[in-house]
RNA sequence: GACUCAGUAGCUCAGCUGGUAGAGCAACGCCCUUUUAAGGCGUGGGUCCAGGGUUCGAAUCCCUGCUGAGUCACCA
């Protein structure tokens, strides 16, 4: 890399790198480093009165520094937190030689840099617990400087902010923000309590299949592939459904997956193209006892992250205690329209979404307007959890038949702060029936729904094996996250949200510059002035190049001979 | 996809109705042996997102593009 591509201060840690070098220092050691203590541990343990932790040693990066002559305070940060280090010149260097503390830790040292140090535990005059240092060891030499936050009193200064920096580069995010580090915690926390209790049910983990030949088991666009030893397409799973269903047939009674699914749609603050459900299916059972069971697993989780069950989200108080409302559909739309929809037909139907002035188009179905009236009217409205019931049966395609009414099913969706949280069925085991269904779905897609759901007969063919009746219910990790943490993106409960690729400008190398004639300090200077590329270059025109060069040297003091007009049209021609 | 806002030093941000680009932190040099947003004195650091246009003169005004955020549309 070329030092005019580089700033200022990236430059002095290059060259600190190698004064580091010249004093035979690896600024990047092989050796295991032993730390026998976290930053957090040593506060919680230290008692000046018990003298105890005199000999620890902690790893992490130097995230301040207070030099003062022959002391200096520094902080360290490691993977729990971070703790203060005093270091004083004749403790850290006991001989004649200060070179540790003068050059190697005041000079060649920076924010950012990751050292182990060895020392004992102390109160300094202020009051702060710190270590003492006597032994130092750098472990790696860090050679971009990181954004400095500062804070006092529990106000931040000069937060690292910019998302677009804090997505695209995450690492430097997290070693600044320790707030972002919490929200991850918190989302394995989760996780890891859904997990636990499935399995004391007795539900077995599974992985099904991420590419797929039908992207099958929900409504959705999938990304497709290509898989060249078979010569066929394959799509990324939309949902992981059918395949757990099949799982069912085979005879296991409780099966689940935290799966990732892919949907080649928009992206906004509550969509990633990649994101994390949770589906489980359990034999025997309905959507009642689904409904008992995903309050009880909700409320588990808010009380292992919080310790109650009251979460602010925004501006409301949510709370996860069960048990949760029940509403069907037609109740909820009749609560906020104050129309009953009923045995309403598709032109009454048409007639109340006029009424209502919501849009819709030819190809809607009476369920699908259903739908569209209970988005526009009633979803935002719930803010405290409350289970959705007894959806249409067109827009349920996979959903069991209500028993006492055959133009719903048994389906509920889990609305929580106005928004969908988790979708639920008694499931379809009828054979039959369910290719019935699919064919419905053929005739929509017919119709122009480029969302209908494929048909697939190898699903089929398992029910008609049969299949226990099953009850299943799917939840979005990243939104339950969201919810639980507070957080109001998606991509903040994410690690690495998907973001449009940065562009870097092709650069053309010296070489292809030097063959133009172009000597080689003036190189560096042509680049400078924006012309990256040879192509580029040759479309200048000579007299403006001239002056760009020439004032670029002028202006930052080079010291460079200028080259004469008829060097640089020679260059160009 | 449409609209709105934003892009200036490593970071956070000023920069008015066009007139030589600023601050704090960070960096560099010097001073300082218990500081904590350490302090004091001094110094350097910019393709003002990119490309066009208007103008004697553009970070600033206009157009186009790029990237991000928000709202909507689409979508669970």
């Amino acid at each position: 890399m070329s030092t005019l591509e580089l700033s200022e201060q990236e430059i002095i840690r290059r060259k600190s790198l190698e004064e580091l070098n010249k004093l035979g220092i690896n600024a990047y050691p092989a050796a295991e480093y032993k730390n026998t203590h976290f930053s957090s541990e040593i506060k919680q343990k230290f008692d000046p009165e018990k003298e105890n932790l005199q000999e620890v040693s902690i790893a992490g990066r130097i995230m301040s520094r207070r030099i003062m002559g022959k002391a200096s305070f520094a902080e360290i940060q490691d993977a729990e937190g971070r703790i203060q280090v005093y270091l004083n010149r004749d403790d850290l260097c006991p001989g004649e030689d200060k070179t540790l503390y003068n050059t190697v830790f005041k000079k060649l040292l920076d924010i950012g840099d990751i050292i182990g140090i060895k020392g004992h535990v102390f109160i300094t005059k202020v009051g702060e617990t710190s270590i003492h240092v006597k032994e130092l060891t750098i472990l790696s030499k860090s050679l971009k400087p990181l954004p400095i936050v500062k804070e006092k009193d529990g106000k931040t200064y000069d937060a690292f902010t910019d998302p677009e920096m804090r997505y695209r580069q995450r690492y430097v995010d997290l070693i600044v923000n320790p707030q972002v580090k919490e929200v991850f915690e918190k989302r394995r926390t989760i996780i890891k309590t859904m997990r636990e209790m499935f399995d004391d049910a007795g539900y077995l983990e599974v992985e099904t299949p991420i590419l797929q030949p039908i992207p099958g088991g929900a409504s959705a666009r999938p990304f497709i592939t290509h898989h060249n030893a078979l010569d066929i397409p394959l799509y990324m799973r939309i949902a992981n459904e059918l395949y757990l269903k099949r799982l069912i047939v085979g005879g296991y009674d409780g099966v689940y997956e935290f799966a990732k699914d892919f949907r080649n749609e928009g992206m906004d603050r509550t969509h990633n193209p990649e994101f994390t459900v949770m589906e489980i299916y359990v034999a025997y059972k309905d959507y009642n006892w689904m409904m008992e069971f995903t309050e009880t697993m909700l409320e588990k989780v808010a009380m292992a992250l919080h310790g109650h069950t009251k979460v602010k989200i925004g501006d409301n108080e949510v709370d996860f205690k069960a048990p949760y409302r029940r509403l069907t559909m037609i109740d909820a739309i009749k609560e906020h329209t104050g129309i009953d929809i009923s045995g309403m037909d598709e032109t009454q139907l048409r007639t109340v979404c006029d009424e209502l002035h919501i849009e819709i188009d030819e190809t809607f179905g009476k369920g699908k307007m259903i739908d569209e009236i209970f988005g526009e009217k009633c979803e935002g409205h719930m803010i405290q959890p409350t289970f959705i019931t007894d959806y249409p049966v067109e827009m349920s395609p996979l959903c069991k038949k209500h028993r006492d009414n055959p133009d719903l099913t048994e389906r509920f969706e889990l609305m929580v702060n106005g928004k969908e949280l988790c979708n639920a069925y008694t499931e379809l085991n009828d054979p039959i029936d369910q290719l019935d269904r699919f064919q419905e779905q053929m005739k929509l897609s017919e119709k122009g729904d480029d969302e209908a759901m494929f048909i697939d007969m190898d699903f089929v063919r398992a029910l008609e094996y049969g299949m226990p009746p099953t009850s299943g219910m799917g939840i979005g990790i990243d939104r339950l996250t969201m919810f639980m943490t507070g957080q109001d993106s998606i991509q903040d409960v994410l690690f690495f949200p998907q973001m449009r690729p940065e562009k870097k400008e092709q650069v053309d190398t010296d070489e292809l510059f030097a063959e133009l004639g172009i000597p080689a300090e003036w190189i560096e200077v042509v680049r400078k002035t924006g012309y990256n590329k040879v192509s580029a270059l040759k479309e200048a025109k000579p007299g403006k190049l001239f002056q760009d060069i020439c004032g670029y040297n002028k202006k930052n003091k080079l010291g460079l001979t200028n080259p004469s007009q008829d060097d640089v049209k020679a260059w160009l021609a």
